[in-house]
DNA sequence: GCCTGGATTGTCT
DNA sequence: GACAATCCAGGCA
């Protein structure tokens, strides 16, 4: 699990806003498995999209917590979502991580993710977490100091970014919170 | 290819 | 008791 400098405190204690575009290109690595950050979403306590709009509870107490953390919930039944808690501890910021490119561990990817192709392996928030088998059991987890989970920045710098309101809610839509990697040419022609 | 609806359970009102 | 920061299969074009 080597990818480059690893990103430090003072990176996610800042705005959600500020901290989701700088984590484009950036590299989620576990001890298994390894992908490159493409797409991500940010959340803030006076967002009404937000599970910390209506306060701390004890589902979302970790996005309240101290920066750098892993915040992991369940939704719609059956998926898990991830998220990074940014700002001051207390402030109720996230930025979620919605999508990821392969970089190491594919085959292990592939296993979780039986029967799916490859680029359908982790372009989504909660097929991220399956291929990277992140459950309700790693929220908390600190990437900063945990041995077995990280960001890291490798000098690879994201390319052309674009923003959008953000998927799946029905309130902030006027918030374009959501920012992308530019596409792959290679596998989007421009027509 | 695009669109629609079902799955399934923790959490909050 | 309703709803949710989603995914997937299936139908139709």
């Amino acid at each position: 699990m080597n990818g480059g400098r690893r990103l430090d405190r003072a990176f996610f204690a800042r705005d959600a806003t500020a901290v989701a575009p700088e984590l484009l290109g950036a590299v989620l690595a576990t001890g298994e498995v390894a992908g490159r950050v493409v797409e991500v979403e940010a959340y803030t306590a006076d967002d009404p999209a937000s599970h910390s709009f209506r306060g701390r509870t004890a589902r979302n107490a970790t996005m309240f917590g101290p920066p750098g953390h892993l915040y992991v919930y369940f939704t719609y039944g059956m998926h898990w979502c991830a998220n990074v808690v940014t700002g001051a501890e207390g402030d109720g910021q996230a930025v979620l991580l919605r999508a990821v490119t392969p970089l190491r561990g594919v085959d292990v990817m592939r296993r979780r993710r039986a029967g799916r192709a490859d680029r359908e392996l982790t372009n989504g928030p909660a097929k991220l977490c399956r291929a990277f088998a992140l459950d309700g059991s790693d929220d908390g987890r600190d990437l900063v100091t945990d041995p077995g989970l990280g960001l890291f920045d490798d000098g690879n710098v994201a390319a052309t970014v674009r923003t959008t309101p953000r998927i799946g809610i029905r309130v902030g839509l006027d918030r374009h919170w959501r920012w992308l990697a530019a596409p792959d040419p290679s596998r989007h022609p421009v027509g």
